[in-house]
DNA sequence: GAGCACTGC
């Protein structure tokens, strides 16, 4: 055949050692080094690779070494919540305690911790939470923030408020785990600008200073140069992965359909290769079921004694059941396994028995525009580290081999790091944490990568328009203080606590809770047809938030759904997503209820006690989500206020096939080439100026309606 | 007129 052939310059990232028990990992021979480091310097940075058990080890050495004594706790903050809770798990059967007692993790709804605990895994958002209650992190005496390389918006956010921690706690001590040379970023980081250009200005003689390191020439040189630049605060440790050899192999001339491509190259590996599963990444769930079906077609042309294909897909909108048929073993037995992802393989799901990566090279990347608001969301190549890590995944269990669907070349035009994403991100969220935190200067915060000013400032007015800021950007007392608290995006709390003054809390509580606990309804596959029909009994005519409100009290209510995952399954809902909507809505009634939010009184309850509650509902909506206001036009496409671009109804919206007046939405995202809108509620234009009449001017300034 | 990368509080 010739398409093996096409792969051309091979390059071998050689990575040592096979499966070793854990008093053997590479890092056990660190262990006194490490614990040397973090007595001595308040910043230790740890460079290991996958597989080097710094995630499960360095937390064991700190506590044997005494770090929990005086009753304190040490803190290992995870991007993701199943990292979290099965390091945590591995971590207890270690050291032979129940999860929950030594060794403990904490992530939203589920604290399983107990006064025992000295281990501590959580997510790093939930650690960001915890600061607005103790705000120096006093309990703990480590706090190792692990996957800093991933640059998680609150990743970002924690290392940028863990900087100013440390000048007023001079006892703490931050690990900050993190892949290959993007240690020097953290060493420049946590290392004040003068001292790390006075350090440059040095140059590197002195050199004997620097030891502990392992690995390749090259990277020894970089370690060497940080830990010398940061002498006196922060030092690199570099650890050696437990990972096999991957051969990665290039396309000679590069390719304009990769999906073809990558069926290509999996019946060539398949003919011509030995045993092993194939994991292909693909940008999105289109292509993976063009691929799918593409693999089945062709299949049928193979001698029938060749051991069958058995492609599978893996992306975050399948169902749990779905999801874990790439982790069952293939059947038949002597097939071979071709899971067909998205970026979701990349790093949060890991599977073992795969040998072969197909890689695209692209991912799909979501990019908050500040000028119109509108999110996109755009296939995008990916980066160097995101390609090496996508490599790995071929070398966990044995040696295996890389097919990038694109040239050598194009391999080293690629970024070596994904952006970041504070830099593509709306930020009135995170304004709104810092300002609680008490840091109002958002422009001067110490992010480890700033944000474009555009981002700062749209994120700023967003506030503004809410309410939540004063006109000196200070936060207002107490709609700012209590927006930051609560777990939902701003204007969606808006709406919540307007819901006293409406007369909807109940109802409120569970439509906030449904729209951040999606997806609710199960992506479409063969019996495309049943899906309307399955619904239909559900829709609201006045649009999404209302109809979801009616799935979440069917859901709920004894005599229909009783929270049953088969009656979810008969009506194409999402169990997970509604199960988690039941606990959403008490924690956000939770916070509701303390701060007693008032009713409605005098003129404003004689009125509402007039219109109907559907009404009632929709004014409160309208009351937090008057900026996302947009009017239908002729043609059926929407006109945002102020805008020029056209939107449409998501298709996953109850008014997609209708037509409407004015309505405001939740969000818009921008994909392929059109704008959409989603979660949509019909109002009146008055409202809009009734609740939001700075906003809103009828002349001059502001928006015209 | 017809579509949804991935996390997290």
């Amino acid at each position: 055949m010739a398409a093996s052939s096409e792969y051309g310059g091979t390059d071998t990232n050689v990575i040592p050692s096979p499966y070793k028990p854990s008093s053997l990992l590479p890092i056990a021979r660190h262990r006194q080094a490490l614990l040397y480091l973090v007595e001595k310097y308040p910043i230790t940075i740890v460079v290991g690779q996958t597989g080097s058990g710094k995630t499960t080890q360095i937390p064991q050495y700190l506590h044997q070494a005494g770090w929990t004594g005086d009753g304190k706790i040490i803190a290992c903050t995870q991007p993701r919540r199943v990292a979290a809770t099965t390091v945590a798990a591995r971590v207890a059967e270690e050291m032979g305690c129940r999860l929950g007692q030594e060794v403990g993790y904490s992530i939203r709804f589920e604290d399983m911790t107990s006064s025992h605990t000295v281990i501590k895994y959580l997510t790093d958002g939930l650690l960001l939470r915890e600061i607005l209650i103790d705000p120096l992190l006093s309990r703990y005496s480590v706090i190792m923030v692990d996957e800093a390389h991933e640059r998680s918006l609150s990743t970002d956010v924690l290392l940028g408020i863990l900087k100013k921690i440390r000048k007023r706690r001079k006892d703490l001590r931050i690990i900050i785990s993190s892949a290959t040379l993007q240690a020097e970023d953290f060493v420049h980081f946590f290392v004040d600008g003068d001292e790390y250009e006075g350090a440059k200005a040095l140059g590197m003689a002195d050199m004997q200073d620097v030891r502990i390191i392992q690995g390749k020439e090259d990277e020894k040189r970089v370690l060497a140069k940080m830990n010398y630049m940061g002498q006196e605060l922060a030092r690199v440790i570099s650890l050696e992965g437990r990972m096999f050899p991957v051969d990665i192999l290039y396309l000679e001339d590069p390719t304009d359909d990769y999906v073809e491509k990558a069926v290509q190259t999996v019946f060539d590996i398949h003919l011509r290769e030995g045993d092993g599963d194939i994991l292909i990444f693909l940008s999105g769930r289109e292509e993976i079921e063009t691929c799918i079906s593409a693999i089945h077609d062709r299949m049928s042309a193979l001698h029938p004694r060749t051991p069958k294909l058995i492609p599978l897909p893996l992306y975050a909108g399948l169902s749990t059941d779905q999801q874990m048929a790439v982790f069952e073993p293939a059947d038949p037995p002597t097939g071979r396994k071709v899971i067909v992802s998205t970026n979701i393989a990349e790093a949060s799901v890991t599977i073992d028995g795969v040998v072969y990566v197909i890689d695209s090279g692209f991912v799909k990347i979501r990019a908050y525009n500040p000028h119109t608001g509108v999110e996109t969301l755009t296939a995008t190549a990916i980066s160097k580290a995101s390609a090496t890590q996508r490599a790995g995944r071929a070398g966990r269990t044995r040696p295996g081999k890389c097919y990038r669907l694109y040239t050598e070349e194009a391999y080293q035009g690629l970024r070596e790091t994904s952006v970041p994403e504070v830099q593509r991100s709306n930020l009135a969220p995170v304004i709104l944490q810092l300002k609680a935190l008490g840091i109002d200067n958002i422009v001067r915060f110490d992010f480890l990568t700033n944000p474009p000013a555009e981002l700062v400032s749209r994120g700023l007015e967003l506030l503004y328009s809410l309410g939540a800021l004063d006109d000196y950007a200070r936060l207002t007392k107490p709609l700012g203080y209590r927006l930051a608290e609560l777990p939902v995006n701003p204007a969606l709390g808006k709406i919540l606590l307007n819901s006293a003054k409406f007369g909807c809390v109940d109802q409120v509580l569970s439509i906030a809770a449904m729209i951040t606990s999606q997806p609710v309804y199960v992506s479409h596959d063969e019996s495309t047809l049943a899906h309307p029909q399955a619904r239909r009994k559900f829709i609201a005519q006045e649009g999404d938030h209302l109809t979801l409100l009616n799935i979440f009290t069917a859901y709920t209510s004894p005599s229909h759904g009783a929270r049953s995952a088969q009656w979810c399954h008969s009506h194409y809902l999402n169990a997970r997503s509604l199960a988690k909507a039941v606990s959403v809505r008490a924690q956000l009634k939770r916070y509701l209820d303390k701060f007693s939010l008032p009713g409605p009184k005098g003129e404003e309850k004689d009125f509402l006690e007039k219109v109907s509650q559907e009404e009632r509902i929709r004014r409160c909506i309208a009351s937090g989500l008057f900026a996302n206001a947009a009017r239908m036009q002729p043609d059926g496409t929407f006109l945002g206020v102020g805008g020029e671009v056209r939107m449409w109804a998501h298709p996953s919206s109850v008014l997609f096939d209708r037509r409407v007046d004015w309505v405001v939405f939740g969000e818009v995202v921008e994909t392929g080439r059109k704008v959409f809108i989603k979660d949509l509620t019909v109002v009146i234009k008055d409202w809009l100026v009734e609740y939001a009449p700075g906003f809103y001017q009828i002349k001059g300034g502001g928006h015209t309606l």
